[in-house]
DNA sequence: TGTACATCAGTGAACGCGCGTTCACTGATGTAC
DNA sequence: TGTACATCAGTGAACGCGCGTTCACTGATGTAC
């Protein structure tokens, strides 16, 4: 990257310090005077890196949907089985959220992915196809099989998301629960979930 | 409440109208002004009725909060048993957020929430109390007992708060999504907790 | 190595706008007699 | 019922502020010869 023309790597730079707000005071804190003022350049600095505020917050949105997914690869590099894997994908959501909060507020912001250049990874995709699949399929208001592996998957998804956002949302902290302590729920939640079934439980079909 | 003085209940439609502005462009969309054009009256005139926009913001989460609850009475009032209660309430949360997303969004923002005067309904309480105890007590890096009826019911609010956020930041609608779906979803997911378990799992220790 | 020029990152003043909030006011409603 | 007064909901102009964005500019860096 070799120390750039004049400030070094402003583009970054900006970023980080839009992180640095939104962990603080939330996406709407994001302006573009002051994610300048943070890195210390002038009001109109940032417009030679983003087309307005928007597009920074895309880019903030599509680079915290990249550094999630490369925790994921990190920490089910290891694991002994699909549900090994999966259950610590699951862990590490969690920890993710409580961790890295404002890229957490980023990425669950449906109207800063743009769903034709923000390409989901491949594991996403396969699930988020089949579960439209399911829906579509049959009778729309019969009940859903809770056994479907697509189910029990959204299950589990489902339920990291949400202790998540009560975590960065607040809730949980008004009842004195920090980030390690939301971990060890996150761990117990997937235990709960996991302990009654089968091994291949959370195996995608092919 | 008999048609008071110019309006007729200016207070009232002032909430009214900064819930059509959540569900349509956010929270942040909540500005006096247009709150108060909306109503059609001018832009002063909210200030006869909320000292300043945070207390409008504030008395809007505890209508939501009340709304809510007033729903989970309606829905548990036959249910046969305390563990269909449960599974119920957890329906009728994303069925909630679904069709009022506005009163949902403030409802999961904790910073809206004064603790000091917005008493949650006495169920929450012994839940928060419960949870807080079981958090508090023993070894802080011990694994938490996943079979603890308060991790199974935290486990079912997790599921139910994340499904809810899923659909009401619009990454579900990213899908095709709908709310007759999302309440399908919702169903499967509560079975997909509930089936391989004993009756009274959810029943809170007295 | 040196000079002339092109490129482009960052400056800083300026713009129009919508915001939250205040305040002297107007005028409708309620009340005492 | 009628009049005089008090109360208070809503008006609308005004304020200072921070915002997103533009733009002519400065000056550092890169490049051709």
């Amino acid at each position: 990257m070799a120390q750039a023309y004049h400030h070094g790597d402003l583009k970054q730079a900006l970023l980080d310090a839009a992180l640095a707000l939104i962990s603080e005071h939330g996406i709407s804190a994001v302006t573009m005077s002051k994610v300048a003022t943070r890195t210390g350049v002038s009001s109109g600095a940032p417009y030679r890196h983003f087309k307005d505020r928007m597009a920074l917050l895309r880019a903030l949105s599509v680079h915290a949907q990249s550094t999630f997914e490369a925790r994921f690869a990190v920490v089910t590099a290891d694991a002994p089985n699909p549900k090994e894997a999966f259950r610590r994908i699951g862990v590490e959501y969690v920890r993710f959220a409580v961790a890295q909060p404002a890229m957490f507020a980023v990425l669950s912001r449906g109207d800063l992915i743009d769903r034709d250049t923000d390409v989901p990874n491949s594991e996403d995709a396969a699930f988020l196809i089949g579960l439209e699949k399911l829906l579509a399929d049959g009778d729309p208001d019969a009940p859903l099989d809770a056994n479907n592996p697509l189910i029990q998957q959204l299950a589990a998804r489902c339920m990291m998301h949400g202790l998540a956002h009560f975590f960065v949302d607040g809730l949980l902290g008004l009842i004195g629960v920090g980030p390690d302590q939301a971990v060890r729920v996150a761990e117990a939640l997937a235990a709960a979930l996991n302990s009654p079934n089968s091994h291949d439980r959370f195996v995608l079909p092919k």
